[in-house]
DNA sequence: TTGTAAGCGTTATCAT
DNA sequence: ATGATAACGCTTACAA
């Protein structure tokens, strides 16, 4: 009802105490009574006696919070690592502010000096550069950063990622192993490191394998369900189709397999199709993905507990990289390309489909 | 590199006027020359000023930030919801504080003692309730709450939901006018406000429509996936099956239908289903469930907008309610229940599986 | 139109 | 072991 909070003159006064003694009371130093802290302490709990963040922002340059940079909160991807910072972060008792950029350059300048504005403790950047300009601002303000899933190209900040490479090769490999041979690529967003890496690893892959190398196997897609659904319709189009279809992230490799769908193109009898980064619902029965899993949480626990270490701890320090291992999860969408004779060796399969299946 | 940011007297010095007039002159304050106004603008630009959220934070007594407290961030429902929020709120530049309760009454009380700290200028609380005592501290504080999902049982605050009965009402008779007679029901959350008026208006439609009222077609779900997969495995163990499936949300009608393929039943030949939320995956081909949208952005868009109208306004006006309309999405979960005479009126229904269909 | 000064609630320094 | 005091950076009366 009231609205005015008590300060910690407040409590002072009813302790009989000075406002320094009730801020060591509370803060344990070791040079306080144990009577008087302990009183300080039940008459605080008595009258709800919280301190002021502001207040102590302000004395302390500190703020409590960390700020988390995705560009949209709303892909799959990205909840789960957020579920894995804050995870770690609750446990210091920081909160997080959650900045959601929608990939808008102009927004995320904005974010970033509002976040400096506030002092936050330290930054997470997730799956975005940070311009030149913002880079140079949240160095200057002397905030600790952690880019996860892209690079800073010129400056260096804590990071953590995946190692793509091996990701995208362990499905090729797979598919090899299965007998494919004309292997398409649906490429992520244009000009991101991570869908760079994980290209390239394709590429490497093909040529190690001295696979079909056909340019027109490889599409641009830029990491939504759309463009897999229209990358797959544009292969399927091509006069000598894939055998298999490997797509930089599950949400486009889910969109080509609707779009096998629609096409009447069994999958994977006709068509195998693997993603990358397991979200959640890619074990669904129904969609029963192959992919490659990207640690999700476990990207966010790495990522904040590096931003932590940093905060606690010697800012000069070289910089560090946590770069997590993927994994093959094979599920129902691979299977041999048609006619083929039996593979070198065939992992058990779960198969798909309503009797489709091979 | 330096690490100290300008502050007002930096620039007061540096203009040659005092620190009122810089602050006056930012604020574009009537009393203020307009060249004088101007040169601080300019050299603010310079030298890349901002007003610390700290010392402000602390003379005014607010913090330009909203606490959003949310069970769990990873559930698909979540996050369109914090998009709509985040869209409305960003508008007037203030930001999000994402407090993840894991829906544990400990760290929702930490959490909102935290936010309260913190001075915030406002809470939106989604598909939770808090308890007494946090509420009494909220409101002790005069902070403006909104509550979305969840009606606070004692006090009225401000809120946003959808109308649950009518959403519930329109897939029941949906049902119904396809010829089922017996609708089984999977119920949310246990001790749920929109679980338990789910339910109930599911008890209201069987009795209107004269429908099986068998107690054994309703379970008990908590909403994950896997609930609505040992749900519908209970019921088709029913010696009298249903023939059709209601879950009180998306991700438990998927289970079913992960469940229903396990057990090779067909979808929606042998058995129909129908979800709640429309979440984004819904609408997959591949699953293509028939569901009740919830408008998950709208929702958290009026949230915020209450929000702001409270924080902005009279805090003494009666608590307002946004209700938002559910609509039915008819996809391909759906169809007669099996020999059943041509159903009075049937809708266009697009045909799922490989050939199942009806 | 501008400047002076008080005060927001803490914590740290330095006395006592 | 405790207390007085200054300072953190800002905004707003009020004075000039």
């Amino acid at each position: 009802m009231s609205g005015v909070r008590p300060t910690i003159l407040d409590l002072a006064a009813l302790c009989g105490v000075s406002p320094a003694t009730v801020s060591n009371a509370l803060a344990d130093k070791p040079n306080v009574k144990a009577e008087t802290r302990d009183l300080v302490r039940r008459k605080a709990r008595e009258i709800g006696y919280h301190a002021s963040s502001a207040a102590r922002g302000l004395r302390l340059g500190r703020s409590w919070s960390i700020g988390l940079v995705v560009g949209d909160i709303a892909n799959p991807f990205v909840p789960d690592v957020v579920r894995g910072v804050e995870d770690v972060v609750w446990r210091e008792r920081k909160n997080l502010i959650l900045c959601n950029t929608d990939f808008q350059a102009e927004k995320k300048t904005a974010y970033v000096r509002s976040l400096l504005d506030k002092q936050i403790d330290g930054m997470i950047v997730l799956s975005q550069i940070l311009d030149a300009q913002d880079m140079e601002r949240v160095a200057a303000a002397g905030i600790p950063l952690v880019t996860v899933n892209r690079r800073a190209p010129d400056f260096s900040t804590d990071y953590v990622g995946i190692d793509n490479q091996s990701g995208v090769r362990m499905a090729v490999d797979y598919l090899v192993s299965l007998g494919h041979r004309r292997i398409a690529f649906v490429k992520g967003l244009f000009r991101s490191s991570s869908a760079d890496d994980r290209f390239a690893a394709y590429q490497a892959a093909v040529q190690a394998h001295g696979l079909d190398g056909d340019p027109s196997l490889a599409v641009q897609g830029d990491y939504s369900m759309e463009s897999g659904d229209s990358a797959a319709r544009s292969l399927m189009a091509l006069s000598q189709r894939p055998t298999a279809i490997l797509a930089a992230n599950d949400l486009m490799a889910l969109g080509a397999l609707g779009a096998l769908h629609d096409l009447g193109i069994r999958v994977p009898a006709d068509v195998s199709v693997v993603g990358f980064d397991n979200i959640q619902l890619a074990e669904h029965p129904l969609l029963n993905l192959t992919t490659i899993n990207h640690p999700k949480r476990e990207t966010g626990d790495a990522a904040a507990r590096l931003l932590l270490q940093r905060i606690a701890g010697d800012r000069n320090e070289p910089p560090r990289s946590v770069v997590l291992k993927p994994s093959l999860i094979v599920r129902g969408t691979t299977a041999p390309p048609p006619s083929t004779p039996k593979p070198r060796r065939r992992r058990p399969v779960t198969v798909r489909g309503t009797g489709d299946g091979g």
